[in-house]
DNA sequence: ATCATAGTCGTCTGCCTGACGATAAACACT
DNA sequence: AGTGTTTATCGTCAGGCAGACGACTATGAT
């Protein structure tokens, strides 16, 4: 069929984010409180529009900036220190999804070690880490028994979906390393595994895997105590990005 | 911030298709010849704009129908035939990726046996099966040694993006059964395999692991000769579609 | 001093994979 | 009919890795 500009309809494109970090042994994600309708005053994820002239990565890239204050992590340069783990998740463009108009929501994945506190653009009312656990239970209760709203729009699927590719990930990949601050310990790695799974792991199974994958980790020499008991070593990722043999994720 | 209409660009969203295929012994995809300007003459993936009442997902199963025939299988639907797998695989926004226009692609993935010829509104001339390796070698040459142009717009790494995805789920779900027709030999699954990856597998190992993994395959109790020497089992997909553990590929 | 807590090193067993021998059942020749 | 070729299928064996778990080490708390 020939070329004809009128032939499509237009369409606003955002970026949605599912910005995910480790807090006190649980795996939280940053939700903003929504300020106009539609779904005033619900939990919703980060997100905004793509500008002209930018790039998907870009926008994303923007508005983790703008919500948290973290930089992405350069690929290219294995050394930076406190970057985020920023990649593509999936894309949502369902007639139906923003009652205002025809929204296509680009989501994207971030993950990132534990963090001072969240900011909103100064308000941090608006802004907070809340277990995903919490976040995705549609319509219950709280940690304190409060009421809880199911997350606007379709965010409550798209943080489903962030959460279960960073669940699958870590499998074979050494992204856990993500969630940990530029030098940290084994346990606390383990640690990183075992909120995101929600499971236990042996201690000794683990460290005898994870010091044992050539690249994984690189000890830096230093020890130190975080969590009482006797001191740990110190590493930082290494360079290997892919786990092969992969972690192995216990069933159930 | 507050919501302004005026606030976003407009955009027009697409969904591109990578079509795989395994035809002789090498894995293919689906290239349409590119009518007009801009990469006039230049094979590209089909693809199409998505409608104003149209989820991402049927606009992509919609252009799949268009250009090959084909029906999607339904996955709440274990026993349907001759269906194709469709999944979504990522989403293209570079600002100038279009000379026209600002325009995102939301690129699919698609997996079908092999199929008669393709047709492309009824011009054959205008669709092809194209060895990938072919299609992605830039600037190359083709079997018979005549010059090949690249792909046009960010084709090439679209088709990159979706054979490596491709490779890499078929080592942990059922999904090369996609690749085969309704009713399939030992055999003719472990060709799926070598042609994805391009490599040799050892047909008892191969053997053994598929018929080994439970819900993987179930034999329908006939046989036949489709490639000369003994007749084989003939299996159809069952209901299983995660591998674990997973079918290792070999190195390098 | 004793206990609790974490970290680290070993051992053992079972499962899975890769390498590969052997047999079975068809077809194409002679 | 016999022989060779091709593909399918079953078995065997050794090595690697993971799960289960014992043992020892090094710190802080009581």
């Amino acid at each position: 069929m020939p070329y004809d500009p009128s032939a499509f309809p237009p369409f606003a494109v955002t970026v949605d984010l599912v910005v995910l970090t480790v807090r006190r042994h649980a795996l939280c994600a940053l939700a903003v409180r929504r300020g106009e309708p539609p779904f005033q005053g619900r939990w919703a994820l980060p997100g905004g529009f793509v500008r002209a002239d930018e790039d998907l990565a870009q926008a994303a890239a923007r508005e983790l900036a703008e919500e948290t204050g973290l930089r992405v992590h350069d690929p290219s340069v294995p050394a930076q220190d406190n970057g985020a783990h920023l990649e593509q998740l999936a894309t949502y463009g369902d007639p139906k999804r923003d009652p205002r108009m025809r929204v296509v929501s680009v989501a994207h994945l971030a993950l990132a070690p534990d963090l001072p506190a969240p900011r909103a653009g100064g308000d941090a009312s608006n802004a907070r880490w809340a277990p995903v656990e919490e976040l995705l239970r549609q319509g219950g209760y709280g940690r304190d028994a409060e009421p809880v709203a199911p997350l606007a729009f379709d965010h409550a699927q798209i943080l489903s979906d962030g959460v279960e590719r960073a669940r699958s990930k870590i499998e074979y990949s050494s992204l856990a390393t993500a969630f940990c601050p530029p030098e940290f310990t084994v346990g606390e790695l383990r640690r990183v595994y075992e909120a995101v799974w929600g499971v236990a792991l042996d201690p000794r199974n683990f460290h005898r895997k994870v010091t044992g994958t050539p690249g994984f980790l690189v000890p830096t020499g230093g020890t130190t105590t975080r969590q009482g008991g006797r001191p740990a070593q110190l590493f930082r990722a290494g360079g290997a990005t892919l786990l092969n043999p992969p972690m192995l994720r216990p069933e159930v």
